[in-house]
DNA sequence: ACCTGAACACCGTTCAAGT
DNA sequence: ACCTGAACACCGTTCAAGT
């Protein structure tokens, strides 16, 4: 797998790589370029190469993340074409459990740590697309009349702030020590309830459809 | 004002006001000991006598703001005992306030960058008293039957994800771009229609009361 | 008790130079 | 084009010493 030539030959995704896991491992603030080349076996200036700065790998980071996003959307959307409703549910669950399994790429993305005003367009386009892909569920659930009417903007951005508000809570583990739960499991049922519950806001009542 | 003595006198606050102050200017990632050291006009290592490292001195000021929220909460529920919904509300509008006008504060608060782990007591007793404060206004609200049944934390950590979502996209910008809004009062009157929106889950109907 | 100066090991970033 | 070593200005943190 490792070259031992002089070019790394794929340093710019070794950087990513290694990137995230540091990420998980230490935290947004744990985080050091010198450390992350010192792993991957190359001088302390090479990154420079593949990035202006520290700031912009953790922007192409965070934009990884927000791609992966919109691909499962829009597979989402696909496979359960016929079921707007599951479509919503499973695209929530999907933010939380990426919550839970890696936090700090979720604080990276959705904690404020990067302001819009210092960051390229690259990552705003990638979260926005992610947003789009939101919206394309949304719309698709008002056509098939399931989903309550209005602006869908304000609906995603409604949907978003519930889910992304659980799925912080999960990340800095404010959720399971004031919830009774014993087991994991639990713990996802009670999440699930939750995003049921708070759904429940945008769907029309079985007797208006 | 400024003690011309070897003695500062008053450090501990000084070291928080001014980290507060830097904190809003630079973000999170640009807050410095040293800096803040150098602005106060003190040895590099004075910080030192008072807070143990900088993490301590990030979680004084988290801390802080969480005081503040419960103060508030309590005082509200004083104010407008007579009306649960309108403690609610005020309450979600003070968080979200607060994310427009200190977003680094905000998003220390809230943003996952303080691990819990690695958190001293006085933080999490700060955030759970906050919270506290949130569960007396629904417990409150539930016995004027004027919110619906059920377990008062779940409903708390509903309430508390859906005002933290929307606060995070305020705090980070996320939200103007996206909405078709000119002016800030707009703003706020789309939020104020928003949080309603999202309370609506929490009211019994009229009937039902 | 409270503060300072010198010192250590780390950063991010830049630059001239090597392959 | 891609990488290195030396250098600069900054950190957080510690320690012996001053008042």
């Amino acid at each position: 797998m490792q070259q031992a030539s002089y070019h790394h030959g794929d340093l710019r995704n070794s950087l990513l790589d290694t990137g995230i896991e540091m990420l998980n491992e230490k935290g947004i603030a744990g985080i050091s370029l010198r450390e992350i080349a010192r792993t991957i076996g190359v001088g302390h200036n090479a990154p420079y190469r593949h990035f202006r700065n520290k700031q912009q790998l953790l922007e192409a980071i965070a934009e990884d993340g927000f791609r992966r996003l919109k691909a499962r959307n829009t597979r989402l959307e696909l496979e359960y074409a016929h079921d707007p409703e599951l479509q919503l549910f499973e695209s929530a669950m999907h933010v939380i459990s990426m919550a839970a399994e890696q936090p700090s790429l979720f604080q990276l993305m959705f904690g404020g740590f990067l302001k819009p005003q210092d960051c390229g367009q690259d990552l705003k386009t990638a979260a926005d697309e992610a947003m789009q892909s939101l919206i394309a569920i949304i719309r698709n659930g008002q056509q098939q009349q399931v989903f309550i009417k209005g602006d869908p903007v304000k609906f995603a951005l409604s949907a978003m702030s519930m889910v992304q508000g659980l799925a912080m809570m999960v990340s800095s583990g404010k959720l399971m020590p004031h919830a009774q739960v014993k087991s994991w499991s639990d713990h996802q049922t009670m999440l699930r309830g939750m995003v049921l519950q708070l759904f429940d806001v945008f769907l029309l009542g079985l007797k208006d459809r």
